[in-house]
DNA sequence: TCTGGGGTCCTAGGACCC
DNA sequence: TCTGGGGTCCTAGGACCC
């Protein structure tokens, strides 16, 4: 049933929420660590080739955000608070923040441990109660996680998650049919979820800089200089995003990976980091009842080149000796290891699906 | 300033088959 | 002989997301 949002008397037929854990990580440690409130807090690989995951809003304004290298976060914020993440503790309160919504709605969708995606189109025939539930799922999840978030409403998931970070932090926003052009048009391309610093680039080289200028692009001159997604780009210049909420997903690929504080060019530590990777991510494949096809190594050199290399299986497998020999002879035999060493390596699963045997009964009673 | 770790999706080329 | 066309699978790389 299409509500109508009574100020513009237009029926809408989705009404999505995004929500958004404001400086997640960060704001955990501040709420398990009550020494750290108002401090600058943050949150990242404290290694020499680490990078900040978090930075609470106490640091930002010292130019510290997410993804630069811790190095230069302490140069810029020398009297900060420097912590490893702790992921155990960020999953456990993401799952109490994915049951509050599923208290609200049958359909969600999860992207990271910090954000999820929430349909209320069911929340019953007038945008008012559509409102007020996506109200109180925000006032739930800070009485009972004590974390502030940030939540957009709108009607499609591209407009939600663009008004969630508009209003931020602790923020609400809703965003009308009737405002979408005004709010989108003057944005940067950038802002638009799928254009990257890649895209953005070659976006700017054809003279588009603003989302207007993409919605008003010619079609096919996009599909020429950007492919299929060049249309979806568009799509979504104009407002439009007609995708779904996939609800809950099986992941499709497992890998574990290591970024060593130093170049390491001696085969044995490979080989031994290779195994231990290879532990990890048949203990995860394990846990989830899973097996793979794929097995697959990469590696990064110092110069940032990365390549992969991937073996497939006849049959699915979840025995750590096999999944061993085979990522031990990928590196031996297929990846080029000259002078220089590497600076990471990992190991990755692909073709993941549910092990049909591991369900059967250990001693069946035809036996 | 010198670039993590865990994922998804897309593209392109080659092998192979009918 | 100087060379089709389509479909599928596999591999590798790359852009992008948080």
């Amino acid at each position: 049933m299409p509500s109508r949002n009574p100020s513009v008397n237009v029926p809408v037929e989705r009404w999505i929420g995004h929500l958004d854990m404001d400086a997640f990580f960060a704001a955990v440690e501040q709420l398990d660590h009550p020494e750290y409130r108002g401090l600058p807090v943050i949150v990242g690989g404290l290694g020499p080739r680490g990078v900040v995951s978090t930075a609470s809003y106490e640091a930002r304004p010292y130019g510290v955000h997410s993804s630069l290298p811790t190095a230069v976060a302490r140069r810029l914020c020398p009297e900060g608070i420097y912590v490893m993440p702790r992921f155990h503790r960020y999953r456990e309160i993401s799952e109490h923040v994915r049951t509050i919504l599923k208290r609200f709605c049958p359909t969600i969708e999860t992207i990271s441990l910090d954000e999820a995606f929430f349909d209320l189109s069911e929340r019953g025939p007038s945008f008012e109660a559509i409102h007020q539930t996506a109200k109180t799922i925000k006032r739930d999840v800070q009485a009972e996680t004590k974390l502030t978030c940030s939540v957009g409403l709108a009607p499609n998931r591209f407009l939600s998650k663009l008004g969630s970070e508009m209003d931020k932090p602790n923020g609400f926003k809703v965003i009308d049919p009737d405002q979408i052009r005004e709010i989108l048009d003057p944005l940067p391309v950038a802002q638009i979820w799928g254009v990257g610093k890649v895209t953005a680039k070659r976006l700017t080289s054809l003279g588009l800089l603003r989302v207007r200028d993409l919605r008003l692009a010619p079609a096919d001159l996009l599909v020429r200089e950007l492919g299929a997604s060049g249309r979806r780009l568009q799509q979504l210049a104009m407002g439009i995003d007609e995708t779904p909420l996939s609800g809950e997903v099986d992941s499709k690929s497992i890998s574990r990976e290591t970024t060593y504080a130093f170049d390491v060019d001696d085969l044995e530590e490979m080989e031994l980091e290779v195994c231990r990777l290879v532990q990890q991510v048949a203990q995860s494949l394990r846990a989830e009842n899973l097996i793979c096809r794929v097995v697959r190594v990469k590696v990064r050199y110092p110069n940032f080149k990365t390549i992969t290399r991937q073996t497939q299986l006849d049959t699915g497998t979840d025995a750590p000796e096999v999944i061993e020999s085979l990522a031990l002879d990928l590196l031996r035999n297929r990846v080029p290891l000259n002078e220089g060493g590497i600076r990471l390596l990992g190991v990755g699963l692909g073709g993941i699906v549910e092990s049909i045997a591991r369900q059967l009964p250990l001693f069946p009673d035809w036996l």
